[in-house]
DNA sequence: CCGCCACTCTACAACGTTGTAGGCGACAGA
DNA sequence: TCTGTCGCCTACAACGTTGTAGAGTGGCGG
């Protein structure tokens, strides 16, 4: 296990560059020599040194992949999308935490860490626009997210205008007039949940539809407790609605469970529709009517754009933007069709 | 960025092992020398490569982490808990699915990769008991999961039998009497279906209620869906019951929901429990009564057992066997008092 | 028969770091 | 004054790998 080339040359009688070459595919080697290195190389179970060939050669065949929290559901998926794309590739993911942070996102940039990986996929969550300069880096680095736009960077992302418009839209369809919204961020205009509310507010205008501040419910995070709170607070507030925009799934499912708790149908009195198309929300009591964002594109678009920046270091090529086209999965808590309640 | 010790100490005027001194706080620096060496650094912006230091001292400052896959809630949940457990030591985290296929567990076990990393907490699920020997690697090794028992190596878990003991005890003294099972494995022993199949088992028999097959439903993986298809089993067999466990959280949500949707009442007309202890698990509608079998205090285990190896790399110390304390967590679809239906 | 090339292999240096051995001056004790 | 010790610093080697340069052999064309 602690063998060496020095230790397979010196059993197969060779120098240790000619192991090397043998373990290389270097094509002049003579039949007899690479079987006698081939069979030192299996007597000794030699592996190669990894840490050395990543100084030799200036590459670790890793990349870093940094997200808010895995536990959301969103991120966990992500990841696995990432790690599966990246394996697929030979490359291993190592995974860093940021808790959607700014400064820990700004420390994490500056990480004498990342000098163990060969590019960085970033989620960012708690930096903004201004600090778009901070991702100007002498380093492979794919952004992520919708915290920061016109960096120059490669940058994945989804049509968050377009899919949430297209998601209002289908709420209006199907007859909903009075769509309250759950996870705005107060004066936000980029990320996810300015961008999101921005959708919303274009179906609104172009349908006709007011748009009312008194139904939009605002949260920091976007963790599930938060969703449920959200709609305790609008509840509380005594508006009307006839249907819940959920800024995510997860926003959007704890929404669910407070109106069930309160003693509103879903759909019948109140339609629920979500944003991201997580896994579960196929299977929440109703199951989910969601925006599927294309997220496992963005995964694997991510993860391609990277190692090819990392392949080609020849100065940049431009930065590039990527977005992943969306559609809506119509499931139970808002169908199509408007329901005339029982 | 590309600056070396080498640069650093021709700025400084000294030799590179000197600022190698600086770096690593060795004492004998006259404070001058360390001053102006420190100037170098901030001027040049160095940051040790990381690399380097790895080829010479033989750790990489990196842990690995494999787990079936990070889309299950489950492992999800344990990855966040180990990488801030490790980030909190310093270590970072590389994360690999194996899907839970033993040929991938197996050939992940002797993968080259790992050498990139000092050390493995390894939750297998595909592998069995048979395969204990491969788990026997001059490598340190934290094994999570309960496929295996008695190997040769540092092996952290849970209660399971003791857990699902309680958890069915719980549903007995709140009078359910017929209490269907969703994710059994055929035939299995050890492994978490095994064992907590046992824990039920142990409980109707302490209690005087005979175990019946009819009320048992098997599935092959853990996904969400296959807790619905269990259910949809269960109610096509005919048969009659007043509670379900489900052997984790994620059946137990794809179960209710297949109840409400056939109109059964939960918890009034069947009682439905999970176990896991997971984060969504007290979201759902309704939320979900769940045994927590300690992940969190599993994941910092783990990663403090691993840490611990590396560092002692003196020969063994007898492999241990940690054991999680776990609760249970009452919720809405199993009150612990009996309901008489409405 | 010479020169050239293709093939096979080796020696050496280098990637950037840290451990070891040792040099040099100053100062204390004898 | 000599010896020993301590403080400060440097030179060198080593971790295990791969790129570069080149040495030796044999075949082939001229």
């Amino acid at each position: 296990m602690a063998s060496t080339l020095h230790d397979v040359a010196r059993l197969a009688g060779v120098s240790i560059k000619t192991v090397s070459n043998v373990i290389n595919d270097y094509p002049h080697i003579r039949p007899a020599t690479k079987a006698r290195v081939e069979q030192a190389i299996a007597d000794l179970g030699y592996t190669p040194n990894l840490t050395a060939r990543s100084l030799r050669s200036g590459r670790t065949g890793a990349i870093a992949l940094a997200v808010p929290e895995l536990a959301l559901s969103y991120f966990a998926e992500l990841a696995a999308a990432v790690i599966e794309a990246a394996d697929e590739a030979g490359v291993v993911v190592l995974v860093e935490q940021t808790g959607g942070d700014r400064d820990r996102e700004l420390e994490l940039l500056r990480s004498p860490r990342l000098q163990m990986t060969d590019g960085l996929i970033f989620s960012a969550l708690g930096m903004g626009q201004d600090d778009a300069e901070h991702l100007e880096r002498p380093y492979p680095l794919v952004l992520l997210g919708e915290r920061i736009f016109d960096a120059p960077v490669d940058h994945v992302t989804m049509r968050n205008v377009e899919a949430a418009r297209a998601a209002t839209e289908y709420l209006l369809a199907s007859g909903r007039r009075r769509i309250a919204v759950v996870g705005a961020h107060p004066g936000e205009v980029i990320g996810s949940a300015g961008l999101r509310l921005r959708g919303y507010r274009e179906a609104l205008e172009a349908a006709g539809v007011p748009y009312d501040d008194s139904i939009i419910s605002e949260t920091t995070t976007w963790h599930r407790s938060n969703g449920a709170r959200g709609m305790r607070d609008l509840l509380d507030r005594g508006v009307t609605f006839d249907a819940v925009f959920g800024l995510n799934d997860t926003l959007a499912l704890g929404a669910m469970r407070v109106l069930q708790e309160a003693g509103i149908r879903v759909p019948e009195d109140v339609a629920v529709m979500g944003f991201d198309g997580l896994d579960e929300a196929q299977y929440s009591i109703p199951s989910l009517t969601t925006v599927d964002p294309g997220q496992r594109w963005i995964a694997r678009t991510a993860v391609a754009t990277l190692l090819e920046r990392i392949r080609r270091t020849d100065a940049a090529g431009e930065p590039r933007l990527l977005l992943a086209d969306f559609h809506i999965a119509e499931r139970e808590s808002a169908p199509s069709e408007a329901m005339i309640g029982a």
